[in-house]
RNA sequence: GUGGGUGUAGCUCAGCUGGUUAGAGUGCCUGGUUGUGGCCCAGGAGGUCGAGGGUUCAAAUCCCUUCACUCACCCCA
């Protein structure tokens, strides 16, 4: 029979690895607390209108790497690929600004894109993301880039590299967009294949594109942030007057845009070379206009996503060590087994990790699993300790080993945890 | 969607230009200690050589197809 395996780019995190996650999950709601942010738990599943609106008819995203399916009853229902949408979606939907204007939100979980799948790239991939709604104010995005900052140092990330841009908002990048298509399209024959495509889907990510000619040509390109209007301009000085309060050092990358249509102003990005060609780790923005396009009132917002799988796979593998149950039952016989079956459940319930083995193996195959599971210690019951009604405790640190009365399981817990 | 690399034991890999029963290390099991782990020693189990087809007296090895993994492009977290 053939085997069943995983679908392609979606992975198995075994229990090697999940400690990992779990430290640094924890980590980050602690943060979050701290800095009174909310979780919020949403579908997995939107209907599919969710994403085509929120994140544009012409992003890669929505043209070719969503999970989309026609449900029974007619309806188009798609795999989120991103968590903006829903939490935005959910957020008029419960009409959570009537009952306080400001809210900062945030979300953990599974995100989906068919893509092929690469280094730091999977089908199915983690986010963490947080939103601050409800308020447009520079020292919003300062506070919550600084915080992001913190959180990534704190979560053990080095050697990051912050870049930051204005995006505009709909007064002055029509008027950008116009005269950079204006430029490119003069200069199309030295644009490469995908770029002359980019030119009607979506031109200002041409500004992204890697093409040494390319480059060359966009270097001479008139830049987005000489054409903001005054207020753009005025939020994005408050903005970094701001960052270097907190001390946030970064750099200002002129020419980076976003693939999804919903950014404007403040835009930012988290880069570093450990994690081969898929270098970001966080990337977020402003997006000021995205509530009233998902059928809200005009609410203005910015948020981030940390792309989980990346900072973990950053991580350095650390033994966790606190995984190891601190006793192993070695017992020989079935009375003895018994006893240990009931001892070991006893000091479980006190909070004494502690494990056994039920094949009836020999004492030394008991041993062995006691030093391989990483136990402090062991208690050796045979018929022997029963008939006295005292068990052999070993301290596999040292070797040393004592006798124990075998119905005291205060002592015990107190020996193994003293 | 496009291109490169790789598929041999649970894991990491060797197997040269085709040649008998396909190997090592590690892990697992058992024994050396009639009831004592780590170190050491001995033994054992474990493989449709990714799959299908072809060439040949003979294929893990050569050819074709296919699948998977992986890296990169595209794009993004």
């Amino acid at each position: 029979m053939a085997k069943i395996t995983s679908v392609r780019g979606f992975r198995d995190i075994l229990p090697d690895e999940t400690p990992k996650w779990q430290r640094v999950e924890e980590k980050i709601r602690r943060i979050f607390f701290d800095f009174g942010i909310q979780e919020m738990r949403i579908p997995v599943l939107e209907k599919t209108e969710l994403f085509k609106r929120g994140i544009g008819e012409a992003t890669d995203i929505v043209e070719k790497e969503m999970y989309t399916f026609l449900d029974r009853g007619n309806e188009y229902l798609t795999m989120r690929p991103e968590a903006t949408a829903s939490v935005i979606r959910a957020y008029i939907e419960h009409h959570l600004y009537e009952k306080d204007p400001m809210a900062k939100l945030f979300t953990i979980g599974p995100m989906f894109r068919r893509e092929r799948p690469q280094k730091g790239r999977f089908r199915q991939f983690h986010q963490i993301n947080v939103e601050f709604l409800g308020q447009e104010d520079p020292r919003i995005d300062a506070d919550l880039i600084s915080m992001l900052m913190y959180l990534l140092g704190e979560v053990g990330l080095e050697n990051l590299t912050l870049e930051i841009n204005s995006l505009g908002c709909d007064v002055c990048r029509p008027a950008f967009r116009e005269t950079a298509v204006c430029f490119l399209k003069e200069r199309e024959g030295r644009l490469c294949d995908d770029c002359r495509r980019r030119l009607e889907s979506n031109p200002l990510r041409i500004f992204d594109c890697k093409n040494e000619a390319c480059q060359k040509t966009i270097s001479e390109a008139p830049v987005i942030l000489d054409f903001i209007c005054v207020e753009c301009r005025e939020h994005f000085e408050k903005v970094m007057e701001y960052l270097h309060l907190l001390d946030v050092s970064f750099v200002i990358n002129r020419k980076m845009v976003r693939g999804l249509d919903y950014y404007t102003r403040t835009a930012f990005e988290i880069t570093t070379r450990s994690l081969g060609a898929q270098n970001a780790v966080t990337g977020g923005g402003r997006y000021d206009g995205l509530v009233q396009m998902l059928g809200g009132p005009a609410i203005s917002g910015i948020g981030f996503a940390i792309g989980f799988d990346r900072l973990i796979s950053m991580l350095p593998d650390t033994d966790e060590g606190s995984g190891s149950p601190r006793i192993f039952m070695a017992a020989l016989g079935e009375e003895a087994q018994k006893h240990a079956f009931y001892l070991c459940n006893m000091l479980r319930r006190s909070g004494v990790r502690a494990e056994m083995d039920f094949s009836g193996k020999s004492l030394k195959s008991q041993m062995k699993r006691a030093d391989k599971l990483g136990c402090s210690h062991a208690l050796i019951i045979g018929d022997r300790e029963m008939a006295e009604g005292t068990a052999q405790l070993r301290n596999m640190g040292d070797g040393t080993q004592g006798p124990v009365n075998i119905h005291d399981a205060g002592t015990i817990l107190r020996r193994v945890t003293g």
